[in-house]
DNA sequence: CGTGTAAGGAATTCTGACACG
DNA sequence: CGTGTAAGGAATTCTGACACG
């Protein structure tokens, strides 16, 4: 068994993780002229150093732009798409605390690679994890060590 | 209940996910020449379009350099580090795939926000949901609906 | 309102060479 | 081997203006 290295887990969470402006146009299909407005109007932000002037965005931000595209190729307005992504972003925060929280160790069950997600609610001596078996993850609650 | 945006788990694996070579020597702490050499070492690749000249890297780079750079400042060689890289790759597709398998639906229990992680193995009526209560995630049996 | 474009300057990245060791 | 730097050119991003609607 081995630690799921903080690295790992934090890039996920890292502040230090930000893409330029056309890393982000390119990932999410939004235009230069789109985020720089959507900027303008404070509906996303940048980060901004004091040593560039170059925009950068971080990974929660990857995210809202995201919701926005998406809401807005449903047909919402951008205010609308705006306000619909606010309330989504709830739960990419929560998706991201599972992962930071739960994805506890690295291990092995019976040869195959598993992860360990922690004990089940009530169990305290049982531990639910994620096993890889025939490229298929199964969930399996085993004695945690 | 909300299904998780295809685009959200979709973030995670998708080849769009590109950083620049400033960007990754700053998540990183790479510095721009030693992701050069790297790459001129084939111990990683960048991506390169033909509309441009510039090195774009993925995500699945980000993770493989960040573990070098671990094993580096550990005080393996550089050819070590790469090679015990490469063994940690496997990991982080597993747990990429336990995120893009199994986080299968947002949705609440008891008014928390909450993620299906769907059955427990040999209980196909009942799931596994991941449960944030008080800043907490909590993992509870429950039946699936 | 929301996005695109042309323009000129600023910041970033490119390659190949060379230094150090 | 592995990394850094100075150099000049290429690609990217900047702002403010203007267009369209």
């Amino acid at each position: 068994m081995e630690q799921i290295p903080e690295e790992l887990k934090g890039l996920l969470g890292k502040p230090e993780l930000q893409l330029g402006i056309g890393d982000l146009a390119h990932v999410t299909g939004v235009s230069q002229s789109q985020l720089r407005y959507w900027e303008s109007k404070n509906y996303i932000q940048s980060i901004k150093t004091s040593e560039s002037k170059n925009r950068k965005y971080s990974l929660k931000t990857i995210g809202e732009v995201h919701f926005i595209k998406n809401f807005l190729d449903e047909g919402f307005t951008l205010t609308a798409a705006v306000k619909k992504a606010e309330k989504r972003k709830e739960f990419i925060n929560f998706m991201r605390k599972v992962i930071i929280d739960r994805f506890e160790a690295l291990t092995e069950v019976d040869g195959h690679p598993a992860i360990d997600l922690g004990p089940l609610e009530g169990q305290s001596d049982q531990n639910i994890f994620a096993i890889l078996i025939d490229q298929e993850i199964i969930l399996r609650l085993l004695p945690a060590k």
